[in-house]
RNA sequence: GCUCGAAUGGUGGAAUGGUAGACACGAAGGACUUAAAAUCCUUUGGCCAUUGCGGCCAUGCGGGUUCGAGUCCCGCUUCGAGCACCA
């Protein structure tokens, strides 16, 4: 029998989907497993041969797990909101959400082929109304939270009214979008509309005033994860500023837990740097500048308080309130014009645009320290949003506010010995401090590190400022003006929000006849017929970002059917988190970021039990693409072999890599590719055309995407997984190359000559030799280990020597392929299925308890020992294995060649390393 | 600019501080074939010696620690990733 892979790999596929083999349910005598696949987008291209590689990697593990005893959790579902199905509704005016279930079917087909473990009864789909009745029900707690700073964690809105009604917002701990203050008796006074407008400064999810990021081109607004580099991520269109009122979420309530958390979690530390600098903490002070003849206190923020001594000019954002508040008339003009001159750029522009521009004020503010009078002027350079929206520039230790400096000649005091600062700022933080003495403060001499810590307890003392932590972190803006998106329950009662009950979920989409933006340039649900509540309220025309249905879809998958909650106590008490997570490293600012956020928050209402979401996660490379061209000869239609291309004047053309077999060129199917080529002529070198190659990213332009389809297809899902796995470390970037798959199909079909030798079965029950033993035992110990460090590369090259080696044994017991096959089957699993059964078991592979390996069978009988001098290698000598060290010691120095490296030398020392070396020191 | 990571044959890549280059691809030679495919065997880092068994040089560059460094430390170079007028 032949190794067919079409007939074993359909047959056992359709096993495992009809005993439901892969089928999971809460198991209380088992310990659990959850690992998890980030779910993909299912777009209109289907799979390409990168998007398997986590999923194998992960499925491997899944198999691995569930053959050590865990019940392991292993679950699939479908991130189905999203933009390009929109994009393409309202090209072809086809709900988005037809297109979305044909490509799921498509990408369901595609999975089915690979063979993973899912457990499809748990498939979860962001767009289906009983799944976003909890994306929704989460928004509705946000709404009826707040975030208790001291208590560090969400609490009803209920019990902040009641804090309200007694104290105002004397004593309050609350993080909120500004300060407020007003008495218990104020608060009573206000109307419903201002008690509403007061209790959205405090909500998790709020409505606010936010600058956001709009992308004109997409018509909607878009999170700060969501735009790079001044263009959107998806679609690359320009993205400028806008003033908009939004739905918020306080992400940044929850900054230093998600710091903080970091550390409990098993991720790589590039991943969580990632994070820490999208956090972005920084601890300094805020302190405070009187302005000059007014009543006008001007707030900073600066991380080094020590520098105060030096401050020469303060500076604020052009978008600054405290512009108005200080600008003397004399100024104003000049003012408004500089202000109106940034307004008219673009985000991107005023990135790009590095040169240095400003405006004083006429103000001056009071150095509290040493009583000086110092201007005050706007420039782009000091950022709005971040911290008070003004600073105290200090150019001798600064370079942006030297560049200003120098720029408009303002003076420069250096604050640290021997600092020259004629040519640029020093900006290091170390170095004894000088030229810093004055109103009660002395930091001179003191080292930086001291003087920070110094002159933040003196200003906090004297009451000139306070200590403060400031976090980059923004709130998340959580509206989109777009239809293909779960819809907010919310309607609006006179214009103030109130959320819908929650027997009222879900919410549905509705209908609507175009999905663009009305006519009066509302969102797509303005398009809505009766888009009311029961009671004919207006509902929210909005819709929730992506990011919404992929924060906490990993809870749903515990228990996908309830209707009654996200996740039932009994299922998040025994799956708990996901213990293995794996996916792209392009999610680290996103999606990774919310979900942590969400997962706190639903940790503070008590509805799950453990704190971090995802234990373990491993980041998978992205595949690239490996492209192929041919060489035309300009202004024919000839082609020139690659390393014949320097003797002509040739212009190369991405050609399909489908078309391309080890960089070797089907000539006839290039002709038959597309009709200007079908009489094209090829000059050869030794009868082939060699085509060069690229390393691009995998897209349909350059003709490099490679379908799975047809990987499986022509090799089997067996050679496909194995491939992947091989062709080099997980975590690392690599492009597809089809040149080395050969050698994995060999490998099987080299395995399945263990089994037949043509049509004869060639296992027996013989007794299992020492050395076929060993060779197994010695797979086992690696795949093992490999499988625990997430090094597959290597565990399938520990396959290929061990099947070698037993071919070479004629192994044919029937204990020893059974153990080969059981490790295998993570890996391999139709073929694994197919020679378990073969073995003449009954159970699936999938049961079969992973096996320990035994060390007796690993022992060399002899070790052989390189025995160097002075670290030069020299000879080996053969000892048996369980020879003492002081044994291997006295043979090697007793070796003839020994004796004439120690003539005339004294032997310093013997390092015997055991089973390894012999190191001797001579001099 | 700051932070993190990487650099090993023709290629992808192996190597708990202990004989660098596992395994695979590719290439060369051979066997079986009328022939091809498939399969199997041998060689394959470089240089020298190849009727001998061997020798020398090699893990981006320069130092250091060590009996011994691809691996640890210091300083560079190059590439990749993240953040970036964040005060």
């Amino acid at each position: 029998m032949e190794y067919n892979h079409k007939e074993i790999e359909s047959r056992w596929q359709r096993y495992w989907k009809e005993n439901r083999t892969y089928h999971t349910e809460i198991n209380p005598d088992k310990p659990k497993f959850y690992v998890l696949d980030m779910f993909p987008y299912p777009s209109g291209a289907g799979l390409h041969v990168g998007h398997p590689l986590g999923y194998i990697a992960s499925d491997i593990y899944s198999r691995y797990k569930r053959q050590c005893g865990f019940n392991v959790l292993h679950p699939m579902g479908y991130d189905a909101y999203g933009l390009p199905a929109e994009q393409y509704a309202i090209q072809t005016g086809q709900h988005p959400e037809i297109t979305t279930r044909t490509n799921i079917e498509r990408y369901r087909s595609q999975l089915d082929k690979i063979g993973f473990c899912y457990d499809w009864d748990r498939e979860i789909r962001t767009c289906d109304p009983n799944y976003y009745k909890w994306t929704q029900w989460a928004f509705i707690k946000m709404f009826g939270h707040y975030y208790d700073t001291a208590r560090d964690r969400a609490m009803p809105v209920s019990d902040l009214v009641a804090h309200f009604e007694t104290n105002g917002t004397r004593g309050l701990t609350a993080a909120c979008s500004e300060e407020m203050d007003f008495t218990a008796d104020e608060w009573r006074a206000m109307d419903e509309k201002a008690k509403s407008d007061t209790l959205m400064n405090y909500r998790i999810a709020y409505l606010g005033n936010t600058m956001v990021n709009w992308c004109p081109e997409l018509g909607t607004v878009l999170a700060n994860d969501e735009v790079s580099e001044g263009v959107s991520i998806r679609g690359g269109y320009p993205v400028e500023q806008k003033l908009m009122y939004q739905w918020c979420l306080r992400v940044s309530a929850y900054a230093e837990r998600l710091l903080k958390g970091l550390d409990t979690l098993d991720w790589t530390e590039s991943l969580k740097e990632t994070q820490r600098n999208w956090i972005g903490k920084s601890e300094g002070a805020e302190m405070i500048f009187p302005i000059a003849g007014s009543d006008v206190k001007l707030q900073i923020f600066t991380t080094r308080a020590d520098t105060v001594f030096g401050v020469t000019f303060m500076v604020l954002a052009p978008e600054s309130e405290y512009v108005d508040m200080v600008a003397t008339p004399d100024r104003r003009q000049a003012v408004s014009e500089y202000i109106d001159s940034i307004r008219h750029k673009t985000e991107r522009e005023r990135m790009i645009d590095k040169t240095v521009s400003g405006v004083f004020t006429g103000a001056y503010a009071v150095n509290p320290l040493t009583g000086k009078e110092i201007p005050v002027w706007v420039s782009d350079y000091v950022l709005a949003g971040y911290g008070t929206g003004a600073i105290m520039a200090v150019p001798a230790h600064d370079s942006r506010d030297y560049a200003f400096a120098r720029h408009f000649d303002l003076p420069v005091v250096p604050l640290i010995e021997g600092a020259d600062v004629s040519e640029q700022s020093f900006d290091a933080k170390s170095g004894k401090m000088i030229n810093s003495c004055g109103g009660g403060l002395d930091l001179n001499g003191m080292e930086v590190k001291d003087a920070i810590a110094a002159a933040k307890r003196f200003i906090e003392e004297k009451g000139i400022g306070k200590v403060k932590v400031n976090y980059r972190l923004r709130d998340a803006i959580f509206s989109r003006q777009r239809y293909w998106g779960e819809p907010f329950p919310v309607y609006y009662k006179n214009g103030i929000p109130h959320m819908m009950d929650i027997s009222e979920l879900p919410l549905l989409l509705p209908e609507v006849d175009k999905y663009l933006p009305t006519e009066t340039g509302e969102p797509p649900l303005g398009r809505a017929k009766n888009w009311t509540n029961a009671e004919g309220y207006p509902i929210e025309l909005c819709t929730m970002p992506g990011f919404a249905g992929s924060s906490a879809y990993y809870l749903r998958y515990m228990d996908p059917a309830n209707s009654e909650a996200l996740v039932s106590k009994e299922a998040d008490e025994y799956w708990r988190n996901v213990d293995l997570y794996i996916g792209g490293t392009e999610h680290a600012t996103g999606h990774l970021i919310y979900s942590r956020f969400w997962n706190k928050f639903l940790y503070d209402l008590d509805v799950v039990c453990e704190p971090e979401p995802f234990r373990k996660l491993i980041n998978q490379g992205m595949i690239q693409g490996r492209s192929n061209f041919v060489y035309r000869i300009k202004d024919t239609n000839t082609f020139v072999s690659y390393n014949l291309r320097k003797d002509y004047d040739v212009t190369p053309i991405h050609v399909d890599v489908n078309i391309v077999s080890n960089d070797i060129l089907d000539l006839d199917a290039f002709r038959a590719w597309r009709p200007d080529y079908a009489d094209a002529e090829f000059i050869l070198e030794d009868g082939k055309y060699v085509c060069g190659y690229a390393v691009e990213k995998m897209s349909k332009s350059m003709f490099n995407v490679v379908n799975p389809d047809d990987i499986v297809d022509r090799y089997g899902a067996d050679t496909l997984r194995l491939y992947e796995m091989f062709l080099g470390p997980l975590e690392q970037s690599k492009p597809w190359d089809t040149n080395g798959i050969d050698g994995v199909n060999r490998f099987l079909k080299k395995l399945w000559g263990l089994f037949y030798k043509g049509d004869t079965l060639l296992v027996n029950d013989s007794e299992p030799s020492a050395e076929s033993l060993k060779s197994l035992h010695k797979l086992i110990k690696k795949v093992t280990a490999d499988i625990e460090a997430f090094s597959y590369n290597t565990s399938v090259a520990a396959f290929m020597i061990c099947v070698n080696e037993l071919g070479s044994q004629k192994c044919a017991s029937r204990q020893v392929l059974s153990e080969l096959v059981t490790v295998l089957a993570p890996f391999a699993p139709h073929i694994a299925e197919e020679l378990w059964h073969v073995l003449g078991h009954e159970n699936t592979v999938c049961d079969a308890p992973w096996p320990s390996y035994n060390e007796e069978y690993l022992k060399e009988s002899s070790v052989k020992y390189p025995v160097s001098f002075n670290g030069k290698v020299r000879f080996n000598i053969e000892v048996a294995a369980d020879t003492p060290k002081e044994e291997v010691e006295k043979l090697a120095l007793g070796h003839e060649t020994a004796a004439k490296w120690i003539e005339g030398k004294t032997v310093r020392k013997v390092i015997v390393v055991p089973g390894k070396i012999v190191n001797v020191v001579v001099g």
